[in-house]
RNA sequence: GUGCCCAUGGCUCAAUUGGAUAGAGCAAUUGCCUUCUAAGCAAUAGGUUGCAGGUUCGAGUCCUGCUGGGCACGCCA
């Protein structure tokens, strides 16, 4: 149930007028608040007091008005009947589908190939893992992209350190037989992490041994047998680590782990359009496609098709990639999200696929979030200068969680305190404003006072705690509430149209801002309004006990958005 | 140099996308466990929203200029 929406359209209709409905941010103006006369006196030329001392009496006729008055500068405040509330809260926790649905491919987490994840990918992660659950829930089909970085210079940087390592594998001879099975080559996942960064780290020093790299990258794309067969080698190890942090985040497993490897396959047709379309041009030894348009104010070099050494960049594979998503999926939307540095990649990228005549600039759209930074304002590192791990981090927080169990006596099983340190880690990171950077602290993540994951989940914990003992009731028909409890219905109301726009301006924040407002509600009903103790009425308990229980259906709803568990006790 | 983004109590963040008295949490001070889980509730204190103009019934939000910061700008992804 959309209160707002179901209010705001009813109101419209009466008025015959497209007046904007909202919510005042101070309670004591009521309910509801249009600001309907002061938007129509400006057009009748009229004070506005006026017009709503005209508009009152249709306002009022409303059956689900119970009072409504002029305040301020023409403000028209409502107050919503107790009654429609009680029948209205009854459904709040459900979602409405969209009346459109759309097929929608959403690209986050590009994770690398044999490169452990870092804290560079937390935020496409737990954020795209949201969005894709929020469009799901509103009725889209959602298709998920782990657009994997798997065919460009870095693999070539792990096959040249590998080569340095292991000069004697067959994968490096000239007469290498294709057909064998090379499984037992296969290394330990802490060890195939170690290659990139000690490739990268001699490549800055070493350009022979860069070229080399280089060399090897262009080979591999080239389809040489030895080099793709190492890589068929590390692949699936690569993947596997990859499957178990993205269980250990608890998010939903990608639809594709489709890559720049996949992508590459469909470099011919594309190339064929770009000629076709006379967009390829030669430019020091490279291909490029020019995107600049005469009324552009800044500046917009070209796209990178093929650099001199006849490799392909990840702008020929994004383009690449979109081909294929077309020509599969055929999506209405295609919503990137990555660092909001790539933003001027993703606008070069759409604009050729624009004029590719393949998407519409309106149908692709880039979610540039902010860094997550350390204290000093930069982006976080480890103590000892690394990009912390993303391994690294969640050890760090479940670890303490254990402390902050133990300290208070507590006995909690390991997976409830792996879903505390999840919810601690994810609510932080969701509960930012996408588009700007934000502070990590450790300490402030783990502690747990205040508003955080864990006070999310136990406010949850404690109501399930009250229904498990209460054991069954009845829904009455109608309630006598108190401020409270009625102010714990206005926010449950408001749910639907939290996850609706959430959605629509691609704000996970919403929701978990609005499942701690929840949060802050419910404490204050569950401290002033007992339940269970005897002196508490037949009538007046069974009114409290649905009222919680449509709780926990709106908070497990939210905290499932986030992929998050409630645990049964903490 | 060109362009994009940001600036809100001591700290970390909000503010229904132009609405009414700018709200939370942390840190500080204080009260509440013989009551359904105190990882909780309640109270006090803390602000010229970076600076200067402008737009209008109304500006933290929009426009202009300035100051300070972040980021990007063809052969990495």
């Amino acid at each position: 149930m959309n209160l707002y929406k179901y209010v705001s359209e009813k109101l419209n209709e009466k008025l015959g007028f497209d007046a904007k409905l909202e919510i005042p941010r101070n309670r004591d103006f009521g309910d509801f608040s249009t600001n309907a006369a002061m938007v129509m006196a400006k057009s009748a030329g009229k004070n506005p007091r006026e017009i709503a001392t005209e508009l009152l009496p249709k306002i009022r006729e409303l059956d689900f008005v119970s009072d409504a008055s002029i305040a301020g500068p023409g403000f028209i405040n409502l107050k919503i009947r107790d009654d429609f509330l009680w029948n209205a809260v009854q459904t709040a926790a459900n979602i409405t589908k969209s009346d459109k649905p759309m097929t929608i491919d959403m690209d986050y987490g590009a994770y690398n190939v044999a490169k452990s994840l870092h804290i560079g990918h937390l935020r496409t992660s737990i954020v795209g893992d949201t969005l894709y659950r929020l469009g799901r829930a509103i009725g889209h089909k959602m298709i998920s992209y782990n657009h994997m970085g798997d065919w460009g210079r870095s693999m070539g940087m792990v096959i040249a350190w590998i080569e340095k390592l292991h000069p004697d594998w067959p994968f490096f001879r000239d007469n290498f037989d294709a057909s064998a099975d090379y499984s037992k080559y296969a290394m330990p996942i802490e060890e195939l992490d170690t290659y990139y960064p000690s490739a990268a780290a001699l490549a800055k020093t070493d350009e022979k041994f860069m070229e080399r790299a280089q060399i090897i990258t262009a080979e591999l794309q080239n389809g040489h047998p030895g080099y793709n067969a190492l890589y068929n080698v590390f692949i699936p190890i690569s993947l596997q680590s990859m499957d178990k942090i993205i269980r250990k985040l608890n998010m939903l497993s990608f639809d594709n782990n489709l890559g720049e490897r996949n992508a590459a396959k469909y470099a011919e047709p594309v190339e064929k359009i770009l000629r076709d379309k006379n967009l390829l041009q030669q430019s020091d030894g490279a291909e490029i496609v020019v995107v600049k348009r005469n009324d552009d104010k800044k500046p917009m070099p070209p796209v990178m098709f093929r650099n001199s050494r006849e490799a392909l960049t990840y702008d020929a594979t994004d383009i690449m990639a979109l081909y294929y998503r077309k020509i599969t999926d055929n999506p209405d939307k295609v919503i990137y999200l990555t660092d909001s540095r790539q933003s001027l990649h993703f606008e070069q990228l759409f604009r050729v696929a624009e004029l590719l005549g393949m998407f519409p600039a309106d149908s692709l759209e880039h979610i540039g979030y902010g860094t997550i930074n350390g204290t000093d304002g930069k982006p976080f590192k480890t103590r000892d200068g690394n990009a912390a791990g993303l391994n690294d981090i969640i050890d760090m927080v479940q670890s303490a969680v254990r402390d902050r169990v133990a300290e208070s006596g507590k006995k909690l099983d390991d997976a409830t305190i792996d879903e505390i340190a999840l919810a601690a880690l994810k609510f932080n990171d969701l509960s930012h404003d996408l588009r700007s950077d934000y502070i990590f602290e450790p300490s402030q993540i783990t502690s747990f006072e205040g508003r955080t994951g864990p006070y999310i989940l136990y406010t949850a914990v404690r109501l399930n705690s009250v229904l498990k003992r209460a054991g069954d009731f009845t829904v009455p028909q109608n309630a006598n509430m108190g401020a409270d409890e009625r102010n714990l219905v206005m926010g449950l109301l408001d749910f639907d149209r939290t996850v609706q726009s959430a959605f629509d301006s691609r704000a996970t924040d919403l929701v978990a801002n609005y499942a701690y407002d929840v949060c802050q509600l419910v404490n204050t009903f569950y401290h002033n309004c007992p339940i269970l103790r005897d002196d508490v009425d037949a009538e007046t308990r069974n009114m409290r006990l649905s009222l919680i229980k449509t709780a926990v259906d709106v908070l497990g709803g939210a905290l499932d958005l986030m992929g998050l568990r409630i645990p049964v006790e903490m």
